[in-house]
DNA sequence: GGGCCTATGATTACACCGTAAACATGGAGT
DNA sequence: ACTCCATGTTTACGGTGTAATCATAGGCCC
């Protein structure tokens, strides 16, 4: 055991990753987390639909690893927005990527910050999340003095994250809930805002 | 007909008062939206399964309507944090009551801010969402000259929002996640920050 | 006051879902 | 070559949302 049989044969060989696809193929059309399911994931993969046990424990799990995959691409989404630009541009840059990945994949984001209310995560998704997380925390680590930067990370995360969260909702508008680029445009515009006057 | 039949009779009467009610019951007892169905609202109305469906034409009615609620309170809330306090405080002030708010009630609040994926709001709650706005919104006004209003309240508003969901969705921490009192303090720090020096 | 009308609730039925248990298959190691 | 067991299948059960049909009783009209 352990190669993989061939693609016709009775075993499948890849279920796992192909469920994992199946699973973000799914939350691509339409923006509903609740749409991914065990047995819809099984479809896909052209399989019977309590294989997937045979891979995770249950749906949570399921989800808790196509969640991982997203917290994966969101990283390697903000290390290439960053890489772009430099000082605090590079941070807004960050910015925009993040809605933006938000507005491309709402099904996905919904899926990442969903809390599963008794679940524990499973430690692949924490780190994750947590290696997503540092790539916006050390850019703002750069900008700011060390003893304000958590705070100032946690600001920075907290003002994506709530305008991602408002546009795929539809709470600023069409454009902004459909269009990823008119969703960073208008996240680059609200980064770059100072702090009202006092 | 049009009054109100005695309580134990054949016909409920305010049912549904009583489904929305259930509803909210629900949803304060999980953090989990998916956790509120028809049939478990019937169930607590003392209905049978099928009833529901004579006040609301299918189960995002009965979200929608329970939604409704929730920003009429969100809205109460914001106002009564408001009246405490004057100027940019007052400001504050919202915004630590709208991060308590989404801590104290995780399920009602992701409800609210759920989009129904192809469903048209309705009316009221459009109405609703759009009253509670405006709580947060002239107040900002009153603080920032009038052509970065609209651009002030709305960054105000990604950012409270953003540290309430990261809040409940157990990002920030377990204090954060369950202790409103906590969530609201850490949303008065953040807010009292200025933006990064340039 | 008596009788129908209709709003409201109850029943039944169906497809879908997540999950558990029992069964089948076939590649891998001896 | 033979067995073992990881992997996939089948069947079954309770839960859900929804449609269709039946039952009740309060209000209105005569």
């Amino acid at each position: 055991m352990g190669s993989k049989p061939g693609k016709g044969s009775y075993h499948h060989g890849e279920l796992r990753e192909s469920l994992i696809a199946a699973g973000l193929a799914i939350l691509e059309e339409g923006g509903d987390p609740s749409a991914l399911g065990l047995r819809e994931a099984a479809r896909r993969a052209g399989v019977s639909a309590m294989a997937p046990y045979r891979h995770f424990p249950d749906k949570d799990a399921l989800l808790a690893a196509v969640a991982t995959v997203g917290f994966e691409r969101l990283r390697a989404a903000l290390e290439a927005a960053d890489g772009g630009g430099e000082g605090r541009e590079a941070l807004y840059a960050q910015g925009a990527a993040y809605v933006a990945f938000a507005c491309a994949q709402p099904g996905l984001f919904r899926l990442m910050f969903g809390a599963r209310s008794g679940g524990v995560r499973p430690e692949a998704l924490c780190l994750a999340s947590a290696a997503a997380y540092a790539v916006l925390s050390e850019r703002v680590a750069a900008l700011v003095p060390a003893e304000s930067a958590a705070e100032e990370a946690l600001r920075s995360w907290a003002l994506v994250h709530g305008i991602a969260s408002l546009a795929i909702d539809g709470m600023i508008g069409e454009a902004a809930r459909t269009d990823p680029q008119a969703a960073a445009a208008l996240a680059e515009r609200l980064l770059r805002l100072e702090t009202l006057p006092r």
